[in-house]
DNA sequence: GTACTATTCAACCAAATGGTTAACTCTAGC
DNA sequence: GCTAGAGTTAACCATTTGGTTGAATAGTAC
């Protein structure tokens, strides 16, 4: 069976479930940025944004580079795959009727 | 911009990040169950998958109908295509090199 | 109405989550 | 070495999570 390892899927549909994460990754997916960069437009204290790059990175969904006094960060976009691939599956019940 | 609800997704995205709730999905995928069918292949206890029928719905991923003594649990599977549509965004850069 | 079966609810618990502020570490520049 | 900037870690807190057991509810069958 195609595994992707259950694990795997529960730490990337896990990383995905925060709002906040999502817009992350929204926000890095076209242009890298610096964590500060990607702290600004939040609310929260830069020691939470932090927190969720951990999550991210946890989750292999994004890499850091370090380029001098700032780190680089960059969207991994290849490990949704697994995640997508997971919900194509059930593309084909989409439509079907229960009976009312 | 296609907003499909943060909240929509939040709870989508959290139902997922489950291995048992995933697989509870997969297993009435195919073939409606009832509640007691669906309990009987996991260690946990009725009560434990109780509560996590109870978040799947929560998050519109299921739909129950009473028969009789029993309640015959589907997949609403057309919920899950806000985050497949989420997820497709990011196709267009699985295959982006970082400089490594 | 009594009994049985199916399922949920209540009370509880330990661990994880998402946030805070304050202290710390790392790098660059002087 | 000292200082400033970028970011992480630590300690803390309230809430949520996922599990348990045991009591309660709902429907069927007698």
């Amino acid at each position: 069976m195609v595994n992707s390892s259950s694990a795997r899927l529960d730490s990337i549909f896990h990383a995905l479930s925060d709002p906040t994460r999502r817009a992350i990754l929204r926000d890095i997916a076209t242009k890298e940025k610096t964590v500060g960069e990607i702290a600004r437009p939040y609310r929260v204290s830069l020691a939470a944004v932090s927190k969720h790059l951990k999550v991210l990175e946890t989750a292999d969904l994004i890499a850091r580079e370090r380029r001098g006094n700032f780190q680089i960060v960059r969207l991994n976009a290849a490990t949704l795959k697994p995640a997508e691939q997971w919900l194509a599956y059930y593309e084909k019940f989409w439509d079907r009727r229960f009976d009312g």
